[in-house]
DNA sequence: TGTACATCAGTGAACGCGCGTTCACTGATGTAC
DNA sequence: TGTACATCAGTGAACGCGCGTTCACTGATGTAC
């Protein structure tokens, strides 16, 4: 974690340790998806003893659950630092930016992604205290920009100007004040939409749903982004 | 299956044994997870030695195949019978009525959902010759009433005409071609993105993606749903 | 209608397996004086 | 700088568990004559 407060090697070798254990952990998701994960397995591919591991990790649900922890925290970071690659008003271009972090970070991860997006995991409950926060961390970077297309004032096609019911706007009223933004009925259920349209995208694609159709998936993946983008109305962006 | 063949009251007995194992099974998963699945636990469960189960069902990878195989049997049918319930020159109402369709059956049927949409199960690889087929009703369903959107002419709003890439267009046109239908490259792209977004939101919702945002899920979806009807270019419906 | 044989459902014991976790231990590394 | 003690990494054996699957068996249900 905190490699500078670092002193003897012993710690040094502590930390390595863990970071081993995560890594191997991580391929072990890999090879046989998120419910096979086995301190056993992971001990043996350390080359050591299983109750070894205990040293570094009290249990395998603990184990999970840093996994669950280092992969919002890796797929938050990746966005945030997308997003923040644009000028704050290049609104369009930040859009596309934390889309494609979203998906490359996934093409890059499928084991975690399955574990932070596919079902749920058998015999184990994440604690919520300790994944909501880093799994909101991608939500609440598109509600910020959400709320900056907002603020522009861009005009929205009127094409789409679905009414939205009562119950509905409850709900979103509320969410508007628990995030302390300002933002219309239609454009937080738009940047709903795009939100579940993005990971839907990339679930499809990591899950195989695609199959036999879609190949070229840097091209597919980008286009559907532009027609997400132009749902929130921004303007299309020329490449 | 074909219960109207059957005779003697033991060949009524091994029908009802088998949808006993399966409706189990389907608990089982509701309880556990997809990969929590045993076979001794269907068997504890039905009253029966654990070896019983055999004379039924050959190996628990089997059943597992099985239930993929029935939930998207009872998935496509659903969605089928909802669509067959309009008028096919209705174009938003077999729209609206098919999301309807996959979100309620998937509201009815979490586990299954889960096992069908969610990650993949470990240790397990469904046979694709058995899965595919039944996979792809409810996308073959989309497909059609694509065609019929497109064969209909209704113009599409030109603020969304994304242009296409060309690796995308190949991918778009061996698809038409595949399936033996007319419709354009926009269109059809169109219709891919409406079909990841809408299974996207009942993932959402099933996955609880959604948890502290959003409690009027019935509105939510609907309200959602017609938004991308109009992404069709279908007209809005009065409710 | 009655009997002889074949088919099937379910039993109970056993197999080998991998799992999570505990515990007493050895030996190496670090710390305080 | 050297020594005595504390801390820690890793070992090896063991626990109890549930799993999938096989196999020889008993007894009930069906079928052919």
């Amino acid at each position: 974690m905190h490699s500078d407060q670092v002193r003897t090697p012993r710690q040094r070798a502590r930390v390595q340790a863990i970071a081993d254990i995560k890594r191997i952990a991580s391929e072990q998701l890999a090879n046989q998806g998120s419910a096979a994960l086995s301190l056993r397995a992971v001990a043996r591919e350390l080359g050591v003893v299983s109750s070894a591991v205990y040293r570094y990790v009290p249990s395998r649900d603990e184990l999970l659950t840093m996994l669950i922890e280092d992969g919002y925290d890796s797929l938050g970071a990746a966005t945030e630092q997308a997003d923040a690659s644009r000028k704050r008003d290049d609104l369009r271009g930040r859009w596309t930016a934390i889309g494609r972090a979203v998906r490359d970070w996934a093409v890059q991860h499928p084991p975690e992604w399955g574990l932070l997006y596919g079902g749920p995991v058998p015999g184990y409950q994440a604690p919520p205290e300790r994944t909501v926060a880093p799994g909101s961390r991608v939500s609440l970077l598109l509600i910020a920009l959400f709320a900056d297309v907002a603020a522009t004032g861009l005009p929205l096609c009127d094409h789409f100007q679905v009414p939205v019911p009562r119950p509905l706007h409850r709900d979103l009223r509320a969410l508007r004040q628990t995030l302390g933004i300002e933002i219309s009925d239609d454009l937080l259920s738009r940047g709903l939409l795009c939100w579940t349209a993005l990971f839907g995208l990339v679930s499809f694609e990591m899950f195989g749903q695609y199959r036999g159709g879609i190949e070229a998936f840097d091209a597919y993946f980008d286009h559907q982004l532009s027609r997400l983008g132009t749902l929130l109305g921004l303007a299309p962006m020329p490449r």
